[in-house]
RNA sequence: CGGGGCGUGGCGCAGUUUGGCUAGCGCGCUUGCUUCGGGAGCAAGAGGUCGGAGGUUCGAAUCCUCUCGCCCCGACCA
């Protein structure tokens, strides 16, 4: 391909609204357009190398029996309704829906699980047929409440979802594992720094998930993980040892303090020198639910925090957020600060975490303003709460093996694998008649990986302050010829020859016949990012040219035969 | 959706507070000459009606109302 030949423009300046590196770069070297808030035009160079991370993908699924498929993006209400998804993801205003001419609700597809579903169950019958799996690489629609960073969060983007359907659990994880296989050699095939964490399933469900996460500061998640047991985990489900509760002792009478405007642990801590890890906060929350908004009371340690996303599936809620002042008055009947299970609504459900079980004389408050209470023995003063492992794990904690402490760092999620269990087969009945011939309801699996966002990523850890240094097998070339002076015959030639030479050798090569100045063209192409650089220049009349690597910057001349015997892929 | 901010040629910005005359600047683009190994110089050009609608006024990029779009912080996810 000649640069000359593709719509290509690169930008001097920093596009206004781009933050992290790789959006400023990818739109500042032309990679992408942006239409509007989230969607973008891929140009021929970013396209590329979008196909490049498709076909490093589809090769290792293939690897592991997986088949390409393509399912429509445009998903009728029913198969959702079945799968009872449809009230939910509007609710959240995740999905762009619309009605046809008919009156027909439709929607464009955020994930595939319904066609996916309804497609396999039409067509395998017996448990003879399974396992099997089946991908496809498209586009998805999500209505993000807020897309950003470019690539990183589109409203429209590239995803590759595989599905598996198995007999049983046994086969679930056999399929499981073969995603994980395959997923670790595709992030490694794209030249990505990753790391594989537990992960939270969330609204999709199922019963185990697994993240993927190129390491990256500008990461929209946060992991912990443990360098002596190989622990990681996204902070959502991360857990953690800590040090013990501090033994509260034989119970005690409880007392009543007033406490006039001492509502934070910090405050109680001055006001009664205790340690907060004697202390029991109570938090109140709102849960939501598909019919409901429930008010929820949550203890934790003084010196710990509460973890919202575990907090959200132990309710099994929608969605949780902090109580507004109303709620905690009416549940608690104090204003903010003085929450505890003393005196709480006998509606309101109560939980705690596990470092409080069996805690004694604890501080809490008693729902009474102005007011807190010492010695407070649950069971015996107030109900007794339900116990979760409802606590933020923390940097500097033990990993949960004990192995060593945890360090956090920052990811971003290209790829995700979740064990979704019978939720999708029972609710949209699909089944199989197994080997006992009974029907019996597919065990599913389903696994995305981003791959718009695994370009991005790529970017994101693989640039410096001249532009892009795409890894070699995800570049939209690996090597580009630069002609330097047009107007120099004996520079033509050797251009055109080598460039010949390469593409015939089945090199991925293009060749950079722009007419520019050649300060321009050099920060041009380090903006571009290929990672290998040949520039006919000034010693063309010796059959001279520079040979260069984008990532390490260094240089040398050589002949043109030497170029040859560099690039030319070793005869397999 | 809550909070903050921004819409002026393709890109980056100034001008808006305190309305005023042909709306500026840099980059990019076109043509010519020179230059030609790290974003070249000179000269000549093309291109915007100031996000949109309505209003106030002798006069609006500038003031008012409504509206659309975009960005940042939070909840969501590949």
């Amino acid at each position: 391909m000649r640069l000359s030949m593709i719509p290509l423009a690169t930008l001097r300046d920093d596009p206004a609204d781009a933050e992290v590196p790789s959006h400023r770069l990818l739109a500042r070297a032309g990679y992408i357009q942006k239409i509007a808030a989230g969607i973008y035009v891929y140009s021929p160079l970013m396209w590329r190398t979008l196909r490049k991370v498709s076909n490093i993908v589809r090769e290792e699924l293939e690897r592991e029996g997986a088949n390409e498929i393509l399912m429509p993006i445009l998903q009728p209400k029913e198969i959702w309704e079945q799968s009872g998804r449809w009230a939910r993801y509007l609710a959240e205003g995740l999905m762009f829906h619309m009605v046809d001419k008919r009156g027909s609700e439709l929607c464009l597809g955020p994930t595939h699980e319904e066609v996916v579903t309804t497609y396999i169950k039409r067509i395998v019958k017996s448990y003879k047929q399974l396992p099997v799996n089946v991908y496809q690489i498209q586009d998805k629609f999500r209505d993000e409440i807020r897309p950003r960073f470019g690539l990183m969060r589109g409203r429209e983007f590239v995803m590759k979802d595989a599905y598996s359907f198995d007999i049983d659990e046994a086969g679930l994880d056999a399929s499981y594992l073969a995603m994980d296989r395959a997923y670790r050699r595709i992030f490694e095939r794209c030249g990505l720094a990753f790391r594989a964490v537990e992960a939270d399933s969330g609204a999709i469900g199922g019963s185990g998930s697994q993240e993927f996460m190129v390491l990256a500061e500008t990461g929209e998640d946060a992991i912990l993980y443990c360098e002596e047991s190989g622990y990681a985990a996204n902070v959502e489900k991360a857990t953690s040892i800590i040090s013990p509760t501090p033994d509260g002792g034989e119970a005690k009478p409880l007392e009543k303090h007033a406490t006039p405007g001492v509502k934070t642990v910090d405050q109680l801590v001055a006001f009664f020198k205790m340690d907060a890890a004697r202390m029991a906060k109570t938090v109140i929350y709102n849960a939501t639910y598909a019919d409901r908004v429930e008010a929820v009371a949550v203890m934790m340690r003084g010196d710990l925090e509460i973890n919202e996303v575990k907090l959200c599936g132990i309710l099994d809620a929608l969605a949780v957020g902090l109580a507004d002042e109303a709620t905690i008055l009416r549940v608690t009947g104090a204003e903010v600060g003085f929450a505890g299970p003393v005196g709480l609504d006998a509606d309101c459900r109560l939980l705690a975490d596990l470092t409080l079980e069996g805690a004694t004389n604890l501080l809490t408050g008693c729902c009474e303003s102005g007011y807190h209470c010492l010695n407070v023995n649950l069971g015996r003063d107030c109900r007794m709460p339900t116990f979760h492992d409802l606590r933020l794990a923390r940097a500097g904690e033990r990993s949960p093996d004990d192995r060593g402490a945890l360090v956090e760092t920052r990811g971003i999620e290209v790829g995700h694998i979740f064990k979704l269990g019978t939720k999708y087969s029972k609710a949209m009945d699909a089944t199989f008649i197994a080997e006992n011939g009974k029907p019996e309801p597919f065990v599913m699996g389903c696994y995305g990986i981003g791959v718009s966002r695994t370009a991005a990523a790529a970017v994101e850890q693989n640039h410096d302050e001249s532009g892009i240094v795409w890894p070699r097998p995800i570049a939209p070339f690996e090597v580009v010829v630069a002609l330097l002076d047009a107007k120099r015959q004996d520079q033509v030639d050797l251009a055109e020859a080598i460039y010949g030479e390469l593409r015939a050798a089945g090199v991925d090569v293009c060749f950079d016949d722009r007419k520019m100045s050649p300060g321009a063209k050099f920060k041009d192409l380090d903006l571009l990012g290929f990672p290998v650089r040949v520039v006919v220049g000034r010693r063309a009349d010796e059959g001279i040219v520079e040979y260069s690597i984008r990532k390490t910057g260094d240089k040398e001349d050589l002949a043109r035969e030497e170029v040859m015997a560099r690039l030319r892929p070793r005869a397999s």
